[in-house]
DNA sequence: GACATCATACCAACCAGTTGGTATTTTCTG
DNA sequence: CAGAAAATACCAACTGGTTGGTATGATGTC
């Protein structure tokens, strides 16, 4: 049974991604890593010279991970920067299933304990959540020209806007122990999307 | 019954709200807390029988805190319903000041790494979150009826929504390390709802 | 002197991280 | 290609310090 060069520090990350978004960095102990991914500490420590690096190396697999769906998607093929926008939209109220450590953010999760205590922490989801709003601030610029170029806000802070949104979504399913009410704001947030490029009327009285 | 009974007591519960939003809850000791109220452990757990008791406490008094200071913001005398809640959203632009511990949730930060592991907590954040809530929803529904009786949206779900912005917009300021980012969401918020209420134009082509 | 408030001293369990060592691969060398 | 050498992967046991929590006694107040 040879130890295979990447299997045991996949495991790892595996493991570590899961217990963040289950109980928070602070709560995950690296037994429980260890444990999970059926390692011994010592093992683990050869692998990663710290918690804090774990956490640095579980956030950048996270966002991988992440980026990796997204650019799978079918939404990304549509050639229509605002149907991409609502796409993204729909496709991030479609994969609202299973239980919540399975589809909230690992690095809000992270970020909101950490951001004091460990900077580095701090400054790795700020990057990865940044370069994720970048890509979506991509198709509102797109769309912003094609629809409503003259309107006054900036794609990006758009873009920081819908993350705000998919966050506080996370949160409040958290708080209510189920997705529904995460899906009724993202819901919120496409009519949003709609009224601000005109694809919808403002009002029926 | 002395008058130590509360300043001591207060001065824990105090220290304890700053520390969850400094550090969050599994983060912060009891030790922590001890230091900042300027007592001893033997003290502490004279007043609370464990530290989720000081957790529930803690969100019960940070809860309460609030409630007061919305309470007695200028913006609830506005006879206009739709007036108060855009005004809401103002006055949560215009305490977005000082250090982030100071201007953050606890509510939010506490649920999101206490949901799985302590179903108590999560519950009291539920609560809290839920009744700032509908105490939104009641404007929210008044200026519905008023302004656009026909609408298709809930003024619950609606409520839940504006929570979801603000939670969310913490929870960015926090990775961007200051509150710029949270002002910029909240004008979009405050948007949507001049959009939704029929305030404002949907496009300027 | 009854009672609430607070301190000192203590504990068992747990924490991140280290030790000294073994097994397995990979690389270097003839 | 054989085999030594070097690096990597892994482990069980341990360490110093910290954790939430307790037992017991001191101090103040009615």
């Amino acid at each position: 049974m040879p130890a295979t060069h990447h299997a045991s520090k996949a495991r790892i990350l595996d493991a570590a991604v899961r217990l963040v978004r289950t109980k928070g960095y602070g709560a995950m102990t690296v037994d429980d890593v260890c444990q999970a991914a059926k390692l011994t500490k010592g093992s683990f420590f050869h692998h990663f010279k710290s918690k804090e690096e774990l956490g640095l190396a579980a956030a950048a697999h996270f966002s991988g991970f992440a980026d990796q769906i997204f650019a799978q998607a079918t939404y990304r093929t549509l050639a229509d920067p605002l149907a991409r926008l609502l796409g993204y939209i729909d496709f991030r109220i479609a994969i609202l299933h299973g239980t919540l450590p399975e589809f909230t953010c690992l690095l809000g999760t992270m970020v909101q304990e950490t951001y004091e205590t460990h900077p580095a922490l701090r400054e790795a989801c700020n990057t990865y959540i940044s370069a994720h709003a970048a890509d979506v601030s991509a198709d509102i610029s797109m769309a912003k020209t094609l629809y409503v170029p003259g309107a006054d806000w900036t794609p990006d802070g758009l873009a920081f806007h819908l993350q705000a949104v998919i966050q506080g979504a996370f949160i409040l399913a958290k708080a209510k122990n189920g997705p529904e009410i995460a899906t009724e704001c993202l819901l919120h947030l496409r009519r949003y999307l709609e009224l601000l490029f005109g694809q919808r009327e403002a009002s029926n009285p």
